[in-house]
DNA sequence: TCTCCCTATTTACTCCGACATATTTCCTGT
DNA sequence: ACAGGAAATATGTCGGAGTAAATAGGGAGA
């Protein structure tokens, strides 16, 4: 892609316009758009982003602006830059796919259905270890928030928004559970997938059966203290999702 | 903790100092200073970072070049600013503490042990499912780039930084075969915490068994395709890792 | 004549400090 | 208690000086 493609004067004032919206900052926005330009594949690894100057005037805003969203981009291992031979797109395994923010880019366009497929095997693998371990060291309060975020899924069901925080909340609790950094982590970026696609099958209007009694199983088993049982019950439900994902990739 | 605990003069000198070396540059090293400072706890979270201007005058630095640390800081997590309400330190389950960067300052200085665990734990809980995919879906490329890297650990040994560096590869090796994207971004941040352990244990002249032969089985298992004994052995080989771990918390 | 190395130029990032703006907080006055 | 204004502080902007690196050109040696 040229650079002319990303710097359309329409385009220049949606993100003037962006940019103004509440709480969001300008070289936020920039990096938003950049980023998904380059997680959409409009700009492959290897490519240059062509001079700072040119690119924060085609932008129509400062160099300074420009200067802190490569930062951010640089951040997150997205590109690299250096004097003379400009801010290149590095390979996409230094990339943080992990990362929350990155993975929202990831997303805000037609998300790549095998990286979609990678994080729910990634999920299939990570959480039924979680539960089991949350079976284990599991305490009176995780079990509450676990049971409220239950009730509200109970109540909202996953075709709201507000049911699928409470989804989010409830892998969250297990998470919190396991009382390991590096797994809690973990849950913001599997979240962030499961989320989407909950909401994708829910356009698509294939939403599978009710699964409030595969959370339920969860539920008993981690509040008996039965680790085995625990990681059963979240393998049926993460296979469950993991199947429909393998299915969806046919379409 | 107070701001001149960190801007003394010397601490400048030095600062200055690191930041003219080769390819480094200025904002990286702020960054880097502030994270392994946030890191280490020497800022909590909800601590606020005195104002930008005062801050960047004690450090003597320019504020683009302090302001543009804070966005990598932000990047990751680890800040946010509001106007007129300062620069806090975010809760730690906001941190993305699987960046590598995050990683690498986590570990500049006496890294949290609990912290460790939770890293080694997430491995021992990754690692062994990965050898399972690599099994199945490896090819001839794959299996070259492992033996390689065994050859490089048998010649080295992890008393090298080369050694260790053949171990990373070979780990990693693994985690291309599984095809994902997610799972090879978490094999970065792994790796930095088992290869800095590794330094650690030699350091406290504990090096363990000679863990070659345990190695060579992992390979053996997927070379075969046989996911079940690649799993096992992973297994064998983490699990002794994640015991020395536990064992260390002791002392 | 060809190759290699060294130097100079050019180019683009890096850093700087001042200025302008916006928003939040706090204080003051009603 | 409330409303409005002033102060404080972060954000956005600008253009210039500095610096590092890639490329091109010239000179020396084979």
């Amino acid at each position: 892609m040229t650079d002319a493609d990303l710097t359309t004067t329409e385009a220049n004032a949606k993100l003037a316009e962006e940019a103004r919206g509440p709480g969001r900052r300008l070289h936020g926005a920039i990096a938003h758009k950049l980023g998904t330009a380059i997680l959409s594949g409009k700009y492959a690894p290897g490519d240059i982003l062509s001079g700072e100057v040119a690119f924060a005037e085609e932008l129509q805003v400062s160099r300074s602006a420009y200067r802190e969203a490569i930062q951010v981009l640089t951040a997150k291992g997205l590109v690299a830059s250096r004097p003379k031979a400009g801010t290149r797109v590095l390979p996409r395994d230094r990339w943080n796919l992990l990362d929350p923010e990155v993975l929202g880019w990831a997303f805000a366009g037609e998300p790549d259905i095998e990286f979609v497929r990678s994080l729910f095997e990634l999920r299939a693998i990570v959480e039924p270890a979680a539960a089991r371990l949350a079976a284990l060291r599991r305490d009176k309060a995780d079990l509450k928030t676990m049971k409220d975020a239950l009730t509200a899924m109970r109540r909202h069901t996953l075709t709201t928004e507000a049911g699928r925080a409470a989804d989010r909340d409830f892998h969250k609790s297990i998470l919190q559970a396991t009382r390991n950094d590096a797994l809690l982590t973990l849950s913001a970026s599997i979240g962030a997938a499961v989320n989407w696609t909950t909401q994708f099958k829910q356009r698509a209007r294939a939403l599978p059966r009710n699964p409030i009694p595969d959370h339920v199983k969860v539920y008993d088993a981690i509040a008996a203290g039965d680790a085995n049982a625990a990681a059963e019950a979240m393998n049926v439900l993460v296979d469950l999702a993991l199947e429909d994902t393998r299915s969806s990739m046919e379409d």
